[in-house]
DNA sequence: ACGTCAGTAAACATAT
DNA sequence: TATATGTTTACTGACG
């Protein structure tokens, strides 16, 4: 007989918390910054290849949406975000339908309407919103909350979507608050803050994130080896709470945890967290759906060259990189030209067929 | 039919 | 101890 769960279901809504150190940050890099990097790949708007006597009437809403997405972009500041597309439920394959970029949803007078977004661009949003570019989750809540009644008198239980989105997205990192200067301080200074006080217990994710401290040009940071696999190491060292896997090194030096004595790992979980946007780990992501749609689009197109499918062309680094900032574009609710082109070379060819 | 993804619920762990 | 926060798993439906 197993024993019977203790309902230890938690009341989702309590409206007010007590104590809350507020020591969870999270923080999204930069929507401008994502522009800036495409841009610097030839993949901004100004540059978009399109030839313009060649443009079909999708491509060119296309074009317009981009156009539209740039001001969604430009939005972001306004609280009240009205009239702006969704930018989550357009893929990479469909042009926006005039569903969708005609929506003009505007939270304030469609307080019932749930919102066109998902949990994932309204984090962002939240955070983008932010004039640190980092919110803790319960600020995040309260962007939510007002500028999307909807979830006030909506069923409780989306605040476990965010923090689930938080937590299960690997776009949104948690590091420490004061992680930007955390970072810049040398080495030594975090061998012996962590001899000192041997990191928090629990800070797996990172390794080797560019942390985007303002303004600094990041692109150069190596990047990162995100494997998505290296975030799972934790599972079975769990049970040894003191002992969880992953370490919180964020940039390149490791700091061999073994340097550390096992009675100093007690208890740390000084340095404040706060979130970051992995932007690479979000690319790839992108990538991966990009890649999967592309995939399914030849399975379906091209039945009888299946061996395409397969032998899938080596990408170049430049190409990876191109898509890589396609898709932090696409995040950004932009669709990158890159897109457009592979959508129109796919065309082509199935209607050269 | 299948795989992927987002949303949701839930259990559980940890921090405050 | 209660609550907030964070992680993970499982399930579902939409979608291509």
């Amino acid at each position: 007989m197993g024993p019977v769960m203790p309902p230890s279901k938690k009341p989702e809504s309590s409206g007010v918390s007590v104590a809350s150190g507020l020591s969870q940050f999270y923080q999204a890099s930069s929507i401008t910054r994502a522009l800036q990097e495409a841009e610097e790949m030839d993949l901004a708007l100004p540059t978009i290849k399109l030839e313009k006597g060649s443009i079909e009437d999708e491509e060119l809403t296309n074009l317009n949406w981009l156009h539209e997405s740039k001001n969604l972009l430009n939005s972001f500041g306004d609280p009240v975000l009205r009239s702006v597309s969704p930018v989550q439920d357009l893929d990479d394959d469909t042009p926006p339908s005039p569903a969708h970029s005609d929506l003009a949803y505007d939270a304030k007078q469609n307080p019932n309407c749930k919102p066109p977004y998902s949990f994932s661009c309204l984090i962002f949003m939240a955070i983008e919103d932010a004039p640190s570019k980092r919110l803790p989750v319960k600020d995040i809540y309260n962007w939510i909350l007002d500028h999307f009644p909807y979830f006030a008198n909506a069923p409780t239980g989306w605040k476990n979507s965010v923090r689930h989105n938080l937590s299960l997205n690997k776009c949104f990192k948690k590091v420490d608050k004061d992680r930007s200067q955390y970072v810049q301080s040398s080495n030594l200074a975090r061998k012996s803050l962590l001899q000192k006080k041997q990191g928090s217990p629990a800070t797996r994710s990172v390794l080797g994130y560019r942390l985007t401290s303002d303004g600094e040009p990041t692109r150069n940071s190596p990047l990162v080896s995100s494997d998505p696999k290296e975030d799972h190491t934790y599972s079975f060292a769990k049970s040894s709470s003191s002992d969880v896997g992953e370490e919180a090194h964020c940039d390149g030096s490791e700091v061999d945890e073994a340097d550390v004595e096992e009675d100093d790992k007690s208890k740390i979980k000084k340095e404040p967290k706060e979130w970051s946007v992995d932007a690479l780990a979000l690319a790839q992501h992108k990538k991966r759906q990009h890649l999967t749609k592309v995939k399914q689009r030849v399975a379906s197109d091209t039945l009888p060259l299946k061996k395409r499918r397969t032998e899938k062309p080596p990408e170049s680094d430049d190409e990876e990189m191109k898509e890589a900032a396609g898709s932090l574009l696409h995040l950004a609710g932009v669709r990158a030209c890159l897109n457009n082109i592979t959508n129109r070379t796919a065309k082509g060819q199935k209607e050269q067929k």
